[in-house]
DNA sequence: TATGTAATTAAGCATTTGCTTAATTAAGGA
DNA sequence: TCCTTAATTAAGCAAATGCTTAATTACATA
């Protein structure tokens, strides 16, 4: 019984395997825009850039280069990503780019942001 | 006033900035742990081998090959980075391998994978 | 108009990621 | 023992990532 990924075994649980996979195409647009968050989320920089504009509203790219202690083209390029993400958003003042949060990421992180500002993250782990 | 990354300005916050610098020096380790999970769950095929192990408690790799239609050394060099960052565990039965979500992050995810269940991911976004 | 500042973009490069195929390890059954 | 199966590991490679410095754009102001 052997599939085209290489998979032999002749006690596989059939209706598991089905209906996996049938879940899976389902959720597809789910899990395609959470993985896209998540892995722009899942940087420590831009982790950081987003708790920041959790804690402080918002913040110039100047600024998170003075905090983080990082070059602004680098700070620009990862809010560029962000931006394309629809993470976050922007309003030019002058000749200055203020960032903030997404108002929908803003929601879904905010149990995130919490638990990074009580210093309270997998406590248990490692 | 320029600091070492280039950043000029005069009307800088300069209470803001370092309170944010403290701020930042203090959740490092929550940003750090949180920044390697999110960073994890965060690709497409990862996140869906969660979901699954969400939905049905254990799988082994071969399940997981033929549901998600990918080779078995794909699947387990994956499920060895998920490993080593503890977001699951695994138990042996004979040559079989059944790997099962972390308790800690069974917690910390659930609300992503009910929204993935429900297919109600970020409705509003793009 | 000329100069300086904020931000972005471009180009280059080392590192990491994620797959592939092949080889290896380990367990079960004839 | 020999053969099959489950899983992992190794090796190779194309693509993506994340920084750097340099160049460019846009705005403010002397």
């Amino acid at each position: 019984m052997r599939n085209e990924n290489g998979c032999i075994r002749v006690f596989a649980n059939r209706d598991q395997i089905e209906r996996s996979k049938k879940k899976v195409f389902e959720v597809n647009p789910s899990v395609s825009k959470l993985s896209i968050a998540l892995g722009l989320a899942g940087n420590e920089v831009r982790l950081n850039i987003l708790f920041l504009l959790y804690e402080e509203s918002e913040l110039c790219v100047c600024d998170l280069s003075d905090i983080l202690e990082m070059k602004a083209p680098a700070i620009s390029q990862h809010l560029k990503k962000m931006k394309a993400g629809k993470l976050v958003d922007f309003r030019k003042e002058g000749q200055t780019t203020y960032y903030f949060l997404n108002e929908d990421y803003h929601a879904l992180f905010e149990p995130f942001f919490e638990m990074i500002a009580n210093n309270e993250v997998l406590r248990k782990v490692s």
